[in-house]
DNA sequence: GATACGTGGGA
DNA sequence: TTCCCAAGTAT
């Protein structure tokens, strides 16, 4: 017998959880908090994005406020969060939602929207508009890889995948439920349905699924082998003026870490920098009232697709030049830094360099 | 289709 | 420690 939604919907009746951004049983969720919420769950977990969340909400309550904002703030308010592109376009997205009096209630339109996919406006039309159909995410494609035991790898498979979710979505019980449908299979898939342990005897489906009877549910979905972390070196030096200002600079608008604000440094790169290497990209040439540069120490981070190694130096300079904003530098005092489109690794390097031991040049 | 794109937490 | 993962999208 196949997986029937009426059985999954029943278990969701009594196990849903409470979430931020979840309307409460019988009630339809606002759109912006929907939208809000999908974006930054993307590749995220439910736990770090429930913060973040909340201080959207309290610093942009509404899409016009955040069309509003200035994108430096949203991104300050995003920082920590990862996937910096996702700001960037949910400023520009709150821009268009903003002008064109709302979201659109479609998935063509929704589509069309930056930073919105296939799965996240399926999300938005099945959760705040009520549209029978059934988002394909993680959570999703592990129950339906399960269901139906496909042992196909991702990510070759996954349009096979999807097809066969959306088969779900066709009996009348899930057609008129659709956000709670989809809600359901998030939460059979985040509590249940897990990735390494299935509790497969407290699943509403365990008597459907081809999975669990054949023993290889907790091996699905099967996945490509991903390839080696290539490791990258880079130095960034932290400068600080007799008032406790840092110096800090603006990334290009695209790709890694766009839009944030970092400390200067070097590129980085496979090769290791010596320290000459390295200290020919200081900010700020040998000159009346700079400290000599002193070793803090290393940062290690790990991105999605390299391992960063980052040699951190500091100095003291009296008081910066009036040439430095020309280059692009920005000077911040120490006690805004928090409020600021720092990224997680920026914040490890200013911590190093702030408290660490020093070791000499 | 393959690759770029963050981060922190858990096994 | 190391690896894997978490409500994907853009190019």
């Amino acid at each position: 017998m196949p997986p029937l939604p009426v059985d999954l919907l029943r278990w969701y009746d009594r196990h849903r959880r409470t979430l931020p951004w979840r309307a409460l049983p019988g009630r339809t969720a606002d759109p912006y908090h929907v939208w809000l919420s999908e974006i930054m769950l993307q590749q995220t977990t439910v736990a770090a994005v429930i913060p973040y969340f909340h201080r959207f909400l309290d610093r942009f309550p509404t899409v016009a406020d955040l069309a509003r904002a200035r994108q430096d703030d949203v991104m300050a308010a995003w920082a920590g969060l990862g996937y910096y592109a996702r700001a960037r376009n949910l400023h520009t997205c709150a821009q268009a939602v903003d002008r064109a009096g709302g979201f659109p209630r479609d998935m063509a339109g929704l589509l069309a929207l930056p930073g919105i996919g296939p799965y996240t406006a399926a999300a938005i039309a099945a959760i705040a508009f009520g549209h029978p159909v059934v988002p394909v995410d993680g959570n999703v494609e592990r129950v339906t890889t399960r269901l139906f035991a496909l042992t196909d790898p991702l990510p070759a498979a996954r349009k096979a995948i999807a097809l066969q979710a959306a088969t779900l979505g066709d009996a009348a019980e899930a057609r008129a439920r659709p956000s709670d449908f989809a809600q359901a299979l998030f939460d059979l898939g985040a509590g249940i349905c897990t990735p390494k342990s299935p509790a497969c005897v407290l699943c509403p489906w365990q008597a459907a699924c081809a999975g669990a009877r054949l023993g290889i549910a907790a091996s699905l979905p099967a996945k490509a082998p991903k390839a080696a972390k290539p490791v990258r070196h880079g130095a960034h030096f932290h400068l600080v003026d007799a008032a406790g200002n840092v110096l800090l600079r603006r990334r290009p608008e695209r790709g890694l870490l766009g839009g944030m604000l970092e400390l200067p440094g070097t590129a980085w790169r496979a090769e290791a920098w010596t320290m000459a290497d390295a200290f020919s990209h200081v900010p700020l040439a040998p000159t009346r009232g700079l400290s000599a540069w002193k070793s803090m120490g290393r940062v290690t981070h790990v991105f999605t697709h390299f391992t960063l190694h980052v040699d951190v130096y500091a100095a003291r300079i009296d008081r910066f030049p009036n040439s430095i904003a020309a280059r692009g530098g920005l000077v911040c005092g120490e006690h805004e830094l928090d409020g600021l489109a720092l990224p997680s690794l920026m914040r490890k390097c200013l911590q190093i360099a702030r408290s660490g031991e020093a070791g000499e040049t």
